[in-house]
DNA sequence: AATGCGTGGCA
DNA sequence: TTGCCAAGCAT
């Protein structure tokens, strides 16, 4: 291939690509769900905040939670200065109450490395607790309207359907994604900032995992996979781990137990919520070891 | 890199 | 009903 020839590929790669993101965007700014975090008064501490509730977690159930705890902990230092059960309380259900404990560590970090200022550098917040390759580069582009590649299970999907022609994309986030994200971002870091949250929000409403509402998606007449016939899965599914009865599960009746209580709890009141000593010697030994969990003179409680 | 980690909604 | 899946992270 001649210097030429290869030079006016890539030129109708940068085209086609950002004509994708041209197009999402689009189609965003008409369909956008209205969700607090994206407003414009919205701070970096809210979308942080808002990131850590998303892991795993869908948006019906974070909503009213994030507004609850907005109010109550306007700022990282405002939840630093309470204890840490105090979050893990609030948290309620949302689940994986680890990330409540992590939030917490997180705003005393803030305060003591960074003034009480969320950091604007994905690095800075990379070193955070509980803040990972995404949600680092989620705070950076949509709290500060930095160009990075935002890269979810959404946006895997969307890609890996779109771009790839597969059914889905990869069960996590590698160095390969990142790129094949980054060369579709337009250059402009307030436009590659909104296609970002544009992309997610395309395999959030749209492009889903199970059923996917083609009809209504913008990019239907360019999509791979659509054109190659919408073949199925050609990945064995991952294994599922079935929840009821599980150590997980324990884990959670003990958790449900402790936030409910005012005062320390006594262990038969613990010993009450599953039969099998064995396991309940177990989810209870993980709490502890996790820090969600704390016990004193054989009774036990919430992280004070 | 495979595994453990909550909880609920939906088809 | 039951199985899948949901804006991941840490180890």
């Amino acid at each position: 291939m001649t210097v030429t020839a290869y030079s006016f590929t890539r030129l109708s790669l940068r085209i086609a690509t950002s004509a994708l993101a041209e197009t999402v965007t689009a189609w965003y700014r008409a369909n956008a769900r209205d969700l607090p975090w994206r407003q414009p008064g919205a701070t970096p501490w809210g979308v942080l905040v808002s990131e850590v509730m998303l892991q795993q977690t869908q948006v019906s159930r974070v909503e009213p939670a994030w507004r609850r705890w907005m109010e109550r902990w306007p700022t990282p230092a405002d939840l630093a200065a309470d204890p840490p059960g105090e979050a893990i309380r609030a948290w309620d259900r949302l689940g994986y109450p680890r990330r409540a404990l992590r939030l917490h560590a997180c705003a005393g970090a803030i305060v003591e490395r960074h003034d009480g200022e969320v950091p604007d550098d994905v690095d800075a917040l990379l070193a955070l607790p509980g803040i990972g390759m995404y949600t680092a580069r989620a705070v950076a582009a949509f709290a500060f309207r930095q160009r990075h590649p935002v890269v979810d299970t959404n946006v895997r999907r969307v890609v890996a359907r779109v771009v790839e022609g597969a059914a889905d994309g990869g069960a996590a986030t590698t160095p390969a994604d990142l790129r094949a994200v980054e060369v579709l971002l337009p250059v402009d870091h307030e436009a590659a900032a909104t296609a970002s949250v544009a992309f997610m929000e395309l395999g959030a409403v749209v492009c889903t995992a199970r059923t996917p509402r083609c009809d209504d998606c913008p990019l239907t007449a360019v999509c791979a996979w659509r054109l190659a016939g919408s073949p199925p899965s050609a990945a064995p599914s991952r294994r599922i781990q079935r929840y009821h009865g599980t150590d997980r599960y324990v884990r959670g009746l003990i958790m449900a137990v402790l936030r409910a209580a005012d005062d320390p709890v006594a262990r038969d009141r613990l010993d009450a919520v599953w039969p099998d000593a064995e396991q309940r010697e177990r989810a209870l030994g993980g709490l502890l070891a996790d820090g969600l969990v704390r016990e004193r003179a054989g009774t036990f409680t919430l992280p004070g």
